[in-house]
DNA sequence: ATTCCATATTGAATGGCATTCATTTTTGAA
DNA sequence: TTCAAAAATGAATGCCATTCAATATGGAAT
């Protein structure tokens, strides 16, 4: 018998573990700061004993690698149609770049996540290995115009999204300006300053309609 | 009578004391990263209580950052003479981070050290608070020549360094080239293009004074 | 030399937290 | 209904930063 006819019902229910642990990391992690965050907050919040988190994650550190890839799966989204308008790499990691900065500065939860990063960044990259990176549309999208190590390119998005991070949450970066946050991070992640200054000098391309808007369900007042 | 008339055994174990903790601490800490070096062994290598410890630094991060503090201090005095030789603040720092970059490439433990060094950057900005950089002479350099504050440079240095750090303990800054290093640390850092590029473009040592007046021009609009 | 106290040192005790593991509960097939 | 395998559980473990009550020490005063 086909043993998939009917998932069942203990497949459901780790299913929603995974994810209610997922949104539970993501918003204690959120609120406190990945140190500050207790598994045992984030089970209960999950409404799942202490030791079932680790059924599903093997530390703390692999659940907040899990909570940023979903956190980057989900800026990977706004960003993949992005390459049918543009035909230059470089073109389609401005964008990303831009929107990822777009996101990160409008959504106090993930400016919060990304402060502490530099971890997640190193797992992230340890996890991943020369090239399975499947998931990581961001990387993958960049692959397609012949960039020639698309493994390169996600190590380096990763950094730029990381330096962001430190600069924002350490007040150095006003975000006032995106575009100069822009330019900057194609410096940093490698791109020639000419063509970071010819990026900076031509308008931002059409942009792709923008999904609804998610509601940020965060306090504000910490 | 003068109390300082002759140095009580109390005082110089003090110092030695506090000395050694410093270098127990960087080598502990070099050796395995702060995470993981205990204020046990930390102690146990000075030679002393580990409550001992507490007496001279108020945790286990106030220790890390007086060790990178110190580890800062001796870059700086390789940097000061620098500043008979370039009257543009630019350069000064152009040069600091390069003396930086070269140490930091050539010496295993600063590496490591810096490795870690999110917290850090943080920490000491969080202890120096607006105005009381007496140590850190990077900065004070560059404060002589006007720029205006004198606390974004030093905000901005350690945010350089530890994106440099990042950059090559996790490998994607091949530091083969210094130059190119600075380049982008000075983006990073908010020298404009035209700045960092000017910079790139004429070599490092000697040039003529300027009244260096400096200017942020970087688009602020979206 | 001796006394004495302020100050420094100490390491055992505390508390918090990630992680483990022996039990119990649940599940789906027989 | 029965049963073995899989999953969930939360009490127990161990690690570690930090504290603190007890002890040792240095040097000033006698």
């Amino acid at each position: 018998m086909d043993t998939k006819q009917t998932e069942g019902r203990v497949a459901r229910r780790q299913k929603r573990n995974r994810i209610a642990l997922l949104e539970a990391g993501e918003e204690v992690m959120s609120e406190k700061g990945i140190d500050a965050a207790t598994m045992q907050e984030i089970a209960e919040r999950a409404d799942v004993g202490a030791g079932t988190v680790y059924n599903y994650f093997k530390s703390k550190d692999d659940l907040a690698v899990a909570v940023l890839e979903n956190v980057m799966e989900r800026l990977a989204e706004r960003i993949e149609d992005v390459t049918d308008t543009f035909s230059d790499p470089a073109q389609v990691y401005a964008f990303g770049i831009r929107q990822v900065l777009k996101t990160a500065t409008g959504d106090v939860r993930w400016r919060q996540l990304l402060h502490r990063s530099e971890v997640i960044a190193d797992a992230l990259y340890r996890r991943m290995g020369p090239y399975p990176m499947r998931d990581m549309r961001l990387a993958t999208e960049a692959g397609r115009f012949n960039v020639p190590d698309p493994a390169l390119i996600w190590r380096l998005t990763s950094h730029a999204i990381v330096g962001f991070a430190l600069g924002i949450t350490k007040g150095s970066l006003p975000p006032s300006s995106i575009d100069e946050a822009v330019i900057r991070l194609l410096c940093m992640t490698g791109l020639t300053i000419d063509d970071a200054a010819e990026l900076a000098a031509r308008p931002c391309p059409p942009l792709p309609p923008e999904p609804a808007p998610r509601k940020n369900r965060m306090r504000t007042d910490i």
